[in-house]
DNA sequence: CTGAAAGCGCTTACAG
DNA sequence: CTGAAAGCGCTTACAG
């Protein structure tokens, strides 16, 4: 039988109340009657049931993600995902509270994480924006000893405890051996269409892209960045002027939001003089751009995956746990047209 | 407040003991009471606290395992994955056990199984033989009330719960894309290095690997298959002879395990006249071989997702409770150097 | 500084 | 067929 409490006492010579106070470090005990008590746990191997600690103390486990309010599909599937935990919340002694904010903006979402702090809850999941206010806000609620998850973007040198996320540097570089290789002429010109260099994610999966083309396939020339903000009707327009203008132009890398944008651009040309394509996010939209073969290859990071490795990383710290970082890696989903789920 | 027992023994005018018969469906209820208290939940939209529940009874889910003694890296490190979760699982109120039999060995698996009756846990993960005295074990289990999942290989038209690993068809269409795409020569000859068509994952991953090559590469022929029982030493054998023999061969899919001996008879071609090469499973070996480009891709099935995954459905059917489709899925990863983890 | 008692939400003999 | 009481493993006022 596994050791209780109850053994605890019986064997250290003390009342249930005392072991419970050295168990859960709560001052006034004698550091005699301490140590008598650490003997016997430590003699009887005992390790706390937490759900009977839970049920006893009527924990409730409280959780605020911080979401932009962003209307692109990846980040409107973000939000379900996040209300689907909700909604299997109670039954898990877990309340979550979302709280959105305009996306891009760094002092909203500043304003939030310390408007958090008014209320504290157990953990705090947001996605990142990666700027000096909000590595500040960060450091204040992980100081106040509130669990820290950034979700999806991730914020450099801040004090946040986990990123549940993909390594955006390799979603770069799987990117470029996709093209590189999907490309059937050795002197293909490659053009990237981006959201914003302003964001990490962005900036990470060029650096990725161009770092794996040059040392792999430096006879491939890659045309100036086209940054389209995310938006379809600019991806759109700058897609259809670099198709007109650069003859030659074979491969696209589209990492970024907006391609909705990309692919009417795309079915404005013959399939057959179309470029090899490589976009992020299965969404509604590329998934058929796959099965019709305007896209060649969509990677992808998993929403649910990505929400419900967050709040099992919460709750484990909530809890002063270790977190099985095998489970927890956010890994690049490749889909072709033959893999999707 | 959440709803407890007391709530409903009170509105229903009960005790506790009745309301807990007809909470669990024991008999020796009077029908008339038994309305008065399912009105009561009703209308107190309560939901049972598992974790009281389980902590009253004193419950310990008891789970079987049964996996091939093989020696291959697969099978070798799906088994350390069960016996890291056996670790963790005193914790989670689980006892997990594992029974080791033969691989390929139908008669061992159903002897085993039929063992396990005796003793009968809450459930039982197994890796499937697809055989009529398999499929026969498995639904005298699912009759006795045991959960089953069937894990890495499934086990046709039987009466298993749940099936906890890839779709192999849709793996060997990913390589057949992957392949064709990758391939420069479009008069390409292709040859496909597999364990055993006895095996059903092997014959499901051929079956998809045919279709998509007929389909989008009509230019690529197909060489016999070579089988090589998912030994290194026999598939070194035949895929040096199948080099030496045919002059333009220039892709391979090695479908089943095995693959050191593939590795070794690719390695003894000049670089840059070794054929495409798409292996199964992320092991030690096909790690290397694809860093220094012996191997082009690497389709694999994460155990220890998988493991995990079996576990927490095995729970919830213990339960009887719905499982997450979207977190259940095992996905094909897809490995080339730049993302590998 | 320490302990006896009650309670978290549920289940289980046992008695009637 | 029904209920009062004790108990699962832990925590929490409260009293001393």
């Amino acid at each position: 039988m596994k050791p209780t409490v109850h053994d605890i006492a019986r064997i250290a010579g003390v009342s249930l109340a005392t072991v419970d106070r050295v168990l859960n470090g709560r001052p006034g005990v004698r550091s005699v009657t301490r140590e008598k008590v650490e003997k016997a746990i430590a003699s009887l191997g005992y390790v706390r049931d937490l759900a009977a600690a839970n049920l006893a103390k009527g924990r409730t486990y409280r959780f605020t993600f911080v979401l932009p309010s962003n209307d692109n599909s990846f980040m409107i599937g973000l939000g379900r995902e996040v209300e689907a935990a909700m909604q299997r919340s109670s039954v898990e002694r877990m309340r979550i509270d979302i709280i959105r904010v305009p996306a891009f903006d760094a002092p909203a979402l500043v304003a939030a994480l310390e408007a958090v702090g008014s209320a504290p809850p157990d953990g705090v999941a947001l996605v990142a924006i990666d700027e000096p206010g909000v590595r500040a806000a960060v450091e204040k609620l992980t100081e106040a000893g509130i669990a820290v998850v950034t979700l999806v973007s991730d914020l450099s040198g801040s004090a946040r405890h986990h990123y549940a996320g993909i390594d955006n540097i390799a979603a770069g570089r799987t990117a470029a051996n996709l093209v590189g290789r999907f490309l059937s002429k050795v002197d293909g010109r490659v053009g990237v269409l981006a959201g914003s260099m302003m964001v990490r994610d962005h900036r990470e999966r060029l650096e990725g892209f161009l770092s794996v083309l040059s040392e792999d396939f430096p006879q491939v020339a890659i045309l100036p960045v086209m940054e389209a903000r995310d938006d379809a009707a600019a991806a759109e327009a700058l897609v259809r002027g670099a198709l007109r203008r650069h003859v030659g132009l074979n491969g696209i890398y589209s990492l970024g939001a907006g391609n909705r944008g990309l692919i009417r651009a795309l079915r404005e040309v013959a399939p057959e003089k179309r470029p090899v394509v490589i976009a992020h996010e299965l969404t509604h939209s590329t998934r058929e751009a796959l099965l019709d073969g305007t896209i060649d290859a969509v990677l992808n990071q998993d929403a649910g995956h990505e929400v419900r490795s967050a709040i099992r990383v919460l709750k484990a710290k909530a809890d002063g746990l270790p977190v099985l970082a095998a489970q927890e890696r956010i890994r690049i989903d490749i889909f072709l047209k033959d893999n999707l789920p």
